[in-house]
DNA sequence: TTCTAATGTAAGCAGTGTAAACATTAATGT
DNA sequence: ACATTAATGTTTACACTGCTTACATTAGAA
């Protein structure tokens, strides 16, 4: 005998959609199917989120919590190069082993994040994870921090994305290191470690 | 007085379907406004491109194309660090004018490009002009070709996402200076020449 | 000139986001 | 304790989508 209201819709709403989203790909999500998997009427869900956007940022708003997470580096003390490396790395892995909620939250389906104060928030603090790290690398000053940052920031980003394709271009996963289109994307990952090495090198001692 | 057959239906459809695309995003484009605009019915498209993402499939294969020319470097005779900066920035100057596209030709949209001959063509000589370039420079063996063009590659790349990602974020354009969320992403954009500068030289001088 | 393949149309299916009007219930103020 | 209100759920419906199937026209090859 289940009751009129569900209780707590909202964040199996959120749950449902993150596994769905991760599995199949945010564009295969509908909020019918949501609804269904939930037990409730097709326009429910609107009572939470007013578009399929809004419904987007929250997924993506777990991604960045999760993200944070993954990232962490512990800043009571200095932080070493390895520290730092370590933090690209796992950047990578979330990167590429969440690639789908990666996507909702750098790509454009959820256009402004400015509209989603709460997912905002946690992008940024996503960001801070960054950018505390790199203050406890060095002495260096605000712009250097924000230099180096961003550096590696765009460099981890873009690894991403470029494995990524290379991966789909290649036919194969990581393994093929044939001499073909792009293949050397798919060589640096099999050296992820040392590619990250040299060039985190290059940034920190600048 | 029309005839019943178009007589360019496809390359017309190509050339819309990348107007509107650039326009309102790949999201916005949906087939029966693609028809209506060429003046034919609905279904005609069918008769060009077995599903929609086959039509992404040729947008995305333009933009690769609009791509190599804009970053395209005279290999003939030694190339240098400067021109090597400046395709940088030509790229990333692509990939912010060219954002609905770019994202048509680096997201998933189309999932595999090997299912688009075509594509992969244009995709990989995009990235042969990358190399190509880079194999200039010095004298390199493969594999140091390979990494400088990886890293400077998925450092544009990155700087592309980051840099959109920002201006969003930062609810204006590159113009907003001030501390803020992810600010340093929009700090660089008002000085990219000097930040390629700085990291392509410690890419190039490895 | 006939036949066939290419290219167009018409009608329709199943699915989508979302708006509007209504139903039920939890929370709140007296 | 009870009436009122706000929150949360349902029903119905609209306009739109990608795509399939069956059929129409016509360009080009035999």
């Amino acid at each position: 005998m289940k009751s009129y209201h569900h209780g707590n819709l909202k964040q199996e709403l959120i749950d449902c959609a993150c596994r769905l989203c991760e599995r199949d790909g945010y564009t295969k999500l509908s909020i019918r199917t949501l609804a269904k998997e939930s037990g409730v009427s097709q326009t429910a869900p609107y009572r939470h989120f007013e578009t399929k956007e809004a419904l987007y940022a929250s997924v993506a708003q777990d991604g960045f919590n999760k993200l944070s997470k993954a990232i962490h580096v512990n800043v009571d003390k200095k932080v070493t190069k390895k520290q730092i490396i370590d933090m690209a790395i796992k950047y990578i892995e979330f990167g590429l082993k969440n690639a789908n909620t990666y996507d909702l939250m750098f790509g454009t389906a959820v256009g402004n994040f400015a509209e989603y104060p709460e997912l905002l928030e946690s992008a940024n603090s996503s960001y801070e994870n960054f950018r505390s790290s790199f203050s406890q690398l060095a002495n260096d000053s605000d712009e250097v921090i924000a230099f180096k940052c961003i550096t590696l920031w765009s460099m981890v980003h873009g690894l991403v994305g470029i494995l990524r394709k290379a991966q789909v271009v290649a036919d194969e996963p990581m393994t093929n290191l044939e001499a073909g289109p792009m293949s050397s994307a798919i060589l640096i990952a099999g050296n992820l470690e040392d590619h990250l090495d040299k060039v985190i090198s290059g940034i920190v001692e600048n």
